[in-house]
Order: structure tokens, then sequence, then C-alpha cells
DNA sequence: GGATTCACG
DNA sequence: ACGTACGTGAATCCA
């Protein structure tokens, strides 16, 4: 059987090129790094495809038939860099010294090329396998024709025949162009219909399959989308013939002439000779020659695999379970694969079970079946300690499968966590390699990233898993050494390790959303922003993108004529503080603010949260992040639920939605009440500041009296509001500047406002002093619960660095430790509700409220217990005090 | 993917 | 003189 690999020359080695970080040049200084990758490729399909025949095709020319059509086809891209295109010749003489025959054709391109002989060995029953880094090419797949697209880089090629593009697009290979027609092509400057990107192209070829299709229904479709795709119908129809592919390209060479034998060794060893490619002469075995000097047999084995140390491994089946259960006596690290970011929409991978020296993996299927029963009672036995990376996501994905865990003892992201705070996102190949441990592959490498993620073969993905596995089993020892040495040892074992499990209990809960309602709210907003829209558009005198800050910006600063106050990198600012101060020019300015709230409300909060209730419990279930803040603060995702709105009365109103999720149970909030400040009243231990506290005063009207020297009747809004901020900005870490701003004065008056502060408070001021002092000897500032922040540009000598450190300094320790006692309440919290047996439960945590659900006959006893737990979370030189509210929804519980 | 804007504490 | 308030996440535009 005949095999035909046709490569796409110009596509393999811009890709090689990219791929290479490091500049490489011969001794003479030429560029060499592409023409190595690619060679590299090439010899390694060489050997794994064994093609009868191989042609690499180049494109030629400047011009190509395209562009008589379409003046500005590949008009975005950027210029070849030098480095590159020198390197072209140096390719296609390499490939002459192989062997291996080349072609490129004046007006036409590669993809064209290989178009037309892809065709022709196909016709004459030949299998054929094209190479290229261009999704194009898929159009070209069918039964005889394989693409191998390749993945990250060029050091991995992935196949698809007709079935590979079904499973992937959903899509024949023929619709491939149809959607290139709609979403277009950055890279090629094909236009597309801007707007549509790969989601919304698939979902309109999934419902009519081509572009003609689309454009001939547009009346069934609406609003925006609607209007896009009508008014750039004929920029689809172009894009859509821009992309397909040409096969009847007139084509000389004789299939003979591409014919592959084996490379011949005389002339390749020249000519690696001239590149320098030591490696790639060292890795071809040339004493195998053949005596008419061809390699017919490429050795390539690559020395990979020598580093990382070879792990022991067993493949659990349902048949080895017994095996498996009679470890599990000496199991104490686990790992657990998922795919996708939201671990309540996440997949099971693959998990790994160690002891030491042993890895047991298992597919997602061994573990959910009948025979895996004790293996599941394992990972649910709350006594049985384990250690892992991101225990809490395993928990989550797990739970959606319907596996309980429990017994989380040493999770490595959430000390790492720890010891560094600001770098964190590390993944654990790079958490390896800092700490000298065997290195390990990233997973974008062996999954790929994005949409090019694939679960690799069970032997590939099982050891993968199981070097995570060792890695993690390796660290534990060094991190608990390091946390020991810190003194941070109670507060990962005491406070951040129980709040991982609450946390996600929490999250596995969820709160109840009442969708109906939130969808009458959006019409509501919907009617509202109609009517803006259409008053915007007449007072502007045209029609825009409101959307679009440089349209807007164009209207109202050229069009309008109203004064520039403010510009950022890109063109005006158009933010709410700069319209604020246009809304005296022009009527339009208030609009255009009404309906940016509005818009926001709509997109972010109706839409986005519709988006999210989940359709296995009707509940919005988010995602409590604890390894994300420099500060020891949480983070909420998918959604966001520690920002819905509140200052303002038309947001607010989303609150109403948030609802228990059984009948005649109330929510229950309970916040601080300015627990920053009481911090910071403990740790600057400032007799007048602690004194406003221990009195329970307003402090902003208490700061205004002392700072403007008055009576409490003197004290009129503004001095209050003056007096707010300041202590606002205090908390901030204090500049002159940025007071100014946010109360829109001059700088010298801030700084006036700023030095009577600092007269009136003094162990403050010193505070500030003294954290700036020690941050800069020790290079880390510390929360009271010995949370650390390493500063390290807290030594720069630039002076924005410095100041941004130095202010970081001041509000780390406010902040922080705020952080560490709403995260010890909720610790205090879990265990009182478990104490007093109540059915109660916490459901969000922002910053300084907690939420709950609470059945009717338990909320006297709530009312007083959540405050009270609250207020004696850490004992401080002031009191805490914490507000508590109920109601039958979140707005209710004000 | 970066920049802008805006929701929260 | 320097030119920013501290900490987040999501939607949208646009190159």
């Amino acid at each position: 059987m005949e095999k035909f690999m046709l490569i796409d020359g110009n596509s393999i080695i811009y890709r090689a090129f990219f791929a290479m970080q490091q500049p490489m040049t011969t001794s003479s200084g030429m560029h060499t790094n592409a023409v190595y990758g690619f060679t590299n490729m090439l010899l390694r399909l060489l050997e794994e495809e064994k093609p009868t025949h191989v042609m690499v095709a180049f494109d030629a020319g400047k011009i190509t038939f395209r562009h008589s059509n379409y003046q500005d086809y590949k008009g975005g891209r950027q210029k070849t860099p030098p480095e590159l295109s020198e390197q072209f010749p140096l390719l296609k003489d390499l490939l002459t010294a192989f062997g291996i025959s080349h072609y490129q054709l004046e007006g036409y391109e590669a993809d064209d090329i290989i178009g037309t002989l892809s065709l022709h060995a196909e016709q004459k029953g030949c299998e054929v396998i094209v190479i290229s880094g261009d999704k194009d090419m898929l159009q070209l797949a069918s039964e005889h024709v394989k693409i191998g697209l390749t993945r990250k880089g060029v050091s991995d090629i992935e196949a698809y025949g007709p079935a590979e593009v079904q499973e992937r697009y959903g899509l024949t290979p023929a619709q491939i162009i149809d959607l290139k027609g709609l979403m277009g092509d950055a890279s090629d400057n094909i236009p597309g219909i801007p707007g549509v990107g790969e989601k919304t192209a698939l979902k309109l070829l999934h419902q009519y399959g081509t572009v003609e299709e689309v454009l001939e229904h547009t009346s069934e479709l609406k609003g925006k989308m609607k209007e896009k795709i009508e008014t750039h119908a004929d920029d689809a129809r172009m894009s859509k013939e821009l992309a397909t592919i040409f096969r009847e390209v007139p084509f000389e060479a004789t299939w003979d002439s591409m014919k592959y034998e084996g490379i011949q060794a005389a002339t390749a060893v020249s000519a690696l000779q001239k590149l320098e490619f030591k490696s790639i002469l060292q890795r071809l075995d040339l004493s195998s020659a053949a005596p008419d000097g061809v390699l017919d047999h490429l050795d390539l084995d690559e020395a990979a695999g020598q580093q990382a140390e070879e792990l022991a491994v067993t493949v659990i089946g349902e048949e080895e379970i017994a095996q498996l259960e009679a470890a599990l006596p000496q199991i104490d690290v686990v790992h657990i694969e998922s795919r996708g970011d939201n671990p309540h929409h996440a997949s099971l991978v693959g998990i790994v079970l160690s002891a030491p020296d042993q890895y047991f993996f298992l597919t997602p299927e061994t573990l959910k079946s009948e025979a895996a029963a004790p293996i599941r009672s394992w990972l649910a036995d709350e006594s049985i300690p384990k250690d892992g990376h991101d225990l809490h996501r395993a928990d989550l994905v797990l739970f959606w499968d319907d596996i309980p865990f429990a017994g989380a003892r040493f999770d490595i992201q959430i000390a790492a966590y720890l010891l560094d705070p600001t770098d964190s996102g590390q993944s654990l190949s790079v958490l390896a390699g800092r700490s000298g441990l065997p290195q390990l592959p990233e997973d974008e490498t062996v999954f790929g990233k994005g949409a090019r993620y694939k679960v690799p073969e069970a032997d590939v993905l099982s050891l993968h898993l199981a070097r995570k596995t060792a890695t993690i089993r390796q660290l534990v020892p060094l991190q608990r050494e390091q946390l020991e040495q810190n003194e941070m040892t109670s507060l990962f074992v005491d406070l951040e390790m129980p709040l991982s499990r609450i946390l996600a209990d929490m999250e596995k809960q969820g709160v109840a959303v009442n969708a109906d309602e939130l969808r009458a709210l959006g019409k509501e907003f919907e009617g509202q922003i109609n009517k803006l829209v259409t008053q915007i558009y007449e007072l502007a005198g045209t029609a825009f993108n409101l959307n679009s800050p440089k349209q807007l910006g164009e209207i109202l600063f050229e069009r309008l004529g109203l004064p520039v106050d403010k510009k950022t990198k890109t063109g005006y600012s158009t933010s709410a503080d700069v319209l604020e101060k246009l809304a005296p020019y022009h009527e339009v300015v208030q609009l255009i603010l009404n309906y940016r709230q509005l818009a926001k409300l709509q997109s972010t909060y109706v839409e986005g949260l519709l988006k999210e209730i989940h359709p296995k419990s009707g509940k919005v279930h988010t995602y409590f992040r604890q390894t994300i803040t420099a500060t020891g603060r949480l983070s909420s995702q998918f959604p966001n639920l520690q920002n819905i709105p509140i200052r303002l009365e038309e947001g607010r109103k989303l609150r109403k939605v948030f609802v228990p999720s059984e009948q005649g149970w109330s929510m229950l909030a309970a916040d601080y009440s300015q627990i920053e400040l009481r911090v910071l009243a403990h740790i600057s231990d400032d007799p007048r500041l602690k004194d406003a506290f221990l009195h329970d005063m307003d402090i902003h009207t208490k700061t205004a009296m002392d700072v403007f020297g008055v009576d409490r009747e003197q004290v009129d809004s503004n001095m209050r509001r003056s007096a707010k901020a300041v202590n606002f900005g205090i908390v901030y870490g204090i500049s002159d500047y940025g007071l100014s701003q946010n109360l829109d004065i001059t700088r010298k008056e801030a700084a006036e406002f700023i030095a009577q502060y600092f007269d009136v408070f003094q162990g403050v001021r010193r505070y500030m002093d003294d954290i700036v002092t020690e941050a800069k000897k020790n290079g880390y500032v510390k929360t009271m619960l010995e949370r650390r922040r390493y500063l390290p540009e807290i030594r720069s000598s630039n002076f924005n660095l410095r100041s941004f450190a130095e202010r970081t300094a001041m509000n780390t320790p406010i902040q922080g430790t705020a952080a560490d006692i709403i995260k010890l309440a909720m610790v205090h919290m879990d265990k009182a509700l478990k104490d007093r047996k109540l059915n109660s439960r916490m459901l969000l945590q922002v910053h300084d409220e907690l939420v709950f659900e609470v059945p009717a006959d338990e909320m006297e006893e709530m009312k007083t217990l959540v405050p009270q737990v609250m207020k004696e979370a850490l004992q401080l030189a002031v009191p805490l005090k914490a507000d508590v509210s109920y109601g039958s929804n979140w707005y209710e519980a004000k």
C-alpha cells in the first residue's frame, strides 16, 4: 500500500520558528532554529508514518490568485521576520540533501498544492497524511486523507479524519470553509462576520449547515447577531471563498519524483554538518546506512525518560481492585485529575492513589464501577488522612460524580499559597523544578491546551499522573518543614486546611436562585435599556456601539466636542468618574451613565447568573478560591457571588432572587462593622482610634471631629464624607494623590488632610512608618495569624514600584488580618453548627459578611449565635462588632 | 489576549 | 520629579 505524506512547509517552519524560544545560530551567525525544529519533526514523522512518497509544499511569490479577488488578503499578517526568511533556502537545501521533494508554484499557496496532490493521490487509491498547523486543512479530510495538525509547537501531531472533525466541531470536513466564512481568520486577514467567533459560528452551522443557508435564514435570528450577519453577508460569502482550498493546481512533478526510499546518508551528513546540527547527526545512526548509502531505518529513540526516575505504576482495572484494596492501608497520597476550569462542571480524567514507592492508576470508569466500592469508601472515610494537590477541587469534581471525598490532610497547593501567596498559581511542574525534584512535564504539554485538550493514551496518562503524584509525595515534607520555619504550621493546620473543607461544603450546598424573578428583572432592564439607547442615538445624532469605549469617546469628544479630562493608553477615557464631570455639559452624558449601569446589571448579573444555574440542582454553586489573593482573602468564581450589587437600589434588587432553598426558611446575613479600622486600631495601638471603638462611636464622624477639631454637632455631611475618604485612604496605604482623586480636591488640600489626620492619630502614623521599615528589613509583612506577603519591590530604586510596595506593606497586614478573622469565624461557626446539631447552613462569605439559610425554628438561636461567634473569633484590643439581619431573601437580610 | 469598564469588600 | 489609592471577577471590544 502506498502512503503519501504531504507537508505544509510554510506552516510548519513558522510554527517551528515561534516554538523555539532561544535563537540558534551556526558559528558563522546563520539562524537555524526553525530548520532545526522542522528537521526534528520530519525525522520523527518519517519514522512513525513510514510513507512511500513525501512532498513538502511551499507558498510561492507574494501575489496569489486570492489577492486578485481580495486585496487585503493576508494584509493583517506581520511581516516575516528576517531571521526566519533566511531559513527557507536552508530548509530547501536540506530537503534536497535528504532526498525529499519539495515544490512551489507561482500564484498558489502550499494549501492549494497539497489540496491538489491529496486529491490525485486519493483518486489512485493511496493513503494520504497531510501535516500542517493550519486548521483550514481539515476541509481536505476524507476516508483516505488524514490531516495531522501540530499541537503545542511542532512536538506533537494530532490526526484528524472525518470522524475526528465531526467529534471536534460537529461538522463535516466540507463545512470547515463555512466555519471560516462565518468566523474569519485573523492570521490570514479573512474578515468573516465581526463579532462571530467559533462558538457562534458552530451554533449557526449546526442549525443551517452552510454559510448560504445561514444567510438565507437571517429572518429567524434576532438582536445584534442578526444585524451583524445581515450587514456582513458579503464578507461571509467572500471569506468562505478565500478559505476554500483550490484543488486544480496545474502540476508538473511526477509521482516517481516524490518517492521516498530513505534518507541519502552521504549528502544528508554534509548538509547537517553545514548546519551544525550535532545532536541530529548523533541521533541518526549513520553506521546503519545500507551499502547504497541510504538510511532506511531511523533510530530516533530520544533521550527522554532518563531524567525522571522510572515509577512503578500499576494500572488498576476491575480485576485488579483486590490488589489495590490490599494496599489501601499504606496509601496516603491521592491525585485526582480533572478537566475544565469550573470544578462544578469538570470531568474526571484519572485517579492515582499512592503508597510509598507505589502508584495505582484508575480510570474514572473503574473508580465508578461496582467492584471499586471499597476504594470509594476509602476515599469517603474522613478518618483516613490524604495528601494531595488542590483537594478542594478534587472534592467538588468527585461530588458531582456522586463519589464522596473526605480526609484531606496536607494540600500542597494551599501550603504553596501560604509560603508565597503572590506566587501560588504555579504548576506542580514549576514547584518540582524549584525544589530540585525530578522534572515533570507541564500539563499543557501532555494534554494540550484549550480546544486542543486531549486525554492521551492510558500508558502516557497513567505515567504522567503518577509522576505528578510522586512530586506531591516529595513536596509534602519539604513544605511541612518550611511552614514550620515560618511559624505558619498553625495557620495551615488549624485554619486553612479546615476551611478548605468548609468552603467545599458551602459550594456543594449552593444558593437557590429564583430564576423566574430574575428573568422578570431582566425584562424590566431590557425595556429601560432600549429606551435609553434610542434617546442616546437621537441626542448623539447617530447610532453607534454604546459598548465600545472607543466609539463612545469619538462621539463625546469629537462629534459633541466635550472637554477631554483623562486619557487612557488607547484613547479617551470614558469611565464613570469622567462622565460624571461631563454631565453638566450635555444631557446625553447622564443617559449614557444610566445605560452603562443597566447594561452591566443585564449582562453580568441577569444573563450571567442565569447561565450559572446548575442543571442538576437548580442553584448557583460558586467556587471559592483559597489560593488566589495576595492578602489572604477568598475569591469567588463561576459566578462571582462576592460582587452582587448593593450600593445602588436598581442593582440591589438583584439580591431578591437569592432565596432559601427550603420552604419556610430564611436568609440570614451578618457583617462585621468597620473590621479593617478596628484591626488598624489594634495593630497600631493608637489611643484615639482605640478609644473611638471602645465607645462604639461612628468612626467617620469621630475622625471628622478629631481632624477638624470640632464638636459632634459641627460635623456636616461634607466633613464626614472627607473623613470617611481619609479613613479608606489610611487603610489602603495613603497618598495625597490618591485622596485628591477620590475627593476631587487638589493634591495640596489632600496632603493637608493627611497631615492633620496623622497629627491626631500619631499611633497610626508610627505604624505606617514602622511597617514600611519592617518590610524593607525583612522583605515581607505579616498578618496577626502569621500570614506572609513578600514585597521584593520595596527595595526598588524605581519610585513607582517602591511606592506601590510601601502602600501594600501598609494595607496587607490590615486587609489580611481582617481576612484571618473572618476565616477563623467560619471555622468556629462550622463547629458550632455541628456541636449544636443545627440544620442552618453557611452559604456565602463576602469578605466581611457571612450569609446563611436558616430554618424558622433555629432563627432565634442563630440571630445571637452568628454575631457572637464572629465577635469572638479573635481577641483584639478593641471589640469586634457584627450586625445581623434576616428576611425571606438576601435583599431583605439587610 | 490585552485593555477598559464596573460590580463588590 | 516621579504619577497610584488596597484586594478581587466578568463582560465587552478590538487588534
